[in-house]
DNA sequence: TATGAAAAGATAATCCC
DNA sequence: GGGATTATCTTTTCATA
């Protein structure tokens, strides 16, 4: 991380991840600091990157029926060509809200955000399987959800 | 979902699910309406809980090493008091970002946040495998991230 | 009932110490 | 880092269609 920040940088940043709404003057009460010199911080940190994006948290259920559903595929080997257009198209893929490169016998994890059971079944065979490299598909529906959040555990608070 | 949202109210969540730091009199530009009908709008996607926070997204990986890692668990029948302290238990936990319940014969999928294997490591031994009812944890370690977000699709846009 | 315009209040951003 | 000032945006009110 470079040790360029401080304990009291991280209180702001664990703030912001929580409520992002709060005033300057509010975080700043909260960690300990006047207005503007936690003003300053929170610039900073924006300006080097720490803080990628403001976004608003929805609720997913009051949006209409969804489930997500975690895919595993297994791979062929990719050219440098072919594994730019399977990345492209994991990014263009609104549904797919996450992927990740494994470890083990399976060789990529996405989350998929499944309107319908009947969608994800013609998404599997008409988009999965399709992608380049794709060779098998394994899927696990999820029933309820216990904890969501993005939130990034801070070191030392 | 109800649908007392038209597609302007669709509009103004997916630009606040992008950048939920404009003013809105820019989300108002982008949407094709004037400021002051797009703030009441967004007042009321609050009010009704469409808009469940609003939160900063920070670089993990600015922030030190750390590497997600998927954990399946096995559960055995659980009583209520059991359940929830399960559930209790996860929300305690920071570097459990995400659970839910499964279909199939696993019974819970965790994303870890996981400072380091020898962290994970005894993460497992001594919390997950002493959590309520987990009777087996399989694990399934991520080597790179192509995608992440918490964007939601949403529909007719 | 929804919108637009405009005033009042709060906040962000800048300056100086 | 703190305090005070200015610029900007949010929020309320009111008039209008």
């Amino acid at each position: 991380m470079a040790n360029e920040l401080d304990r009291l940088d991280l209180k702001i940043l664990d703030r912001l991840q929580v409520d992002a709404s709060e005033s300057s003057s509010e975080i700043a009460e909260r960690v300990g600091l006047s207005q503007s010199p936690c003003w300053r911080r929170m610039q900073r940190l924006k300006a080097k990157g720490y803080i990628k994006a403001q976004v608003a948290v929805l609720d997913r259920e009051k949006l209409g029926e969804s489930m997500y559903i975690f895919a595993q595929l297994q791979m062929g080997r990719l050219t440098d060509e072919e594994r730019d257009r399977f990345t492209q198209a994991i990014e263009d893929i609104p549904e797919i809200t996450e992927a990740y490169t494994l470890f083990g016998e399976m060789d990529v994890m996405l989350k998929v955000l499944a309107p319908s059971m009947g969608w994800y079944q013609a998404f599997t065979f008409r988009t999965l399987l399709r992608l380049p490299g794709v060779q098998d598909v394994r899927s696990t529906a999820t029933l309820s959800e216990i904890k969501c959040t993005h939130r990034l555990p801070l070191p030392s608070l």
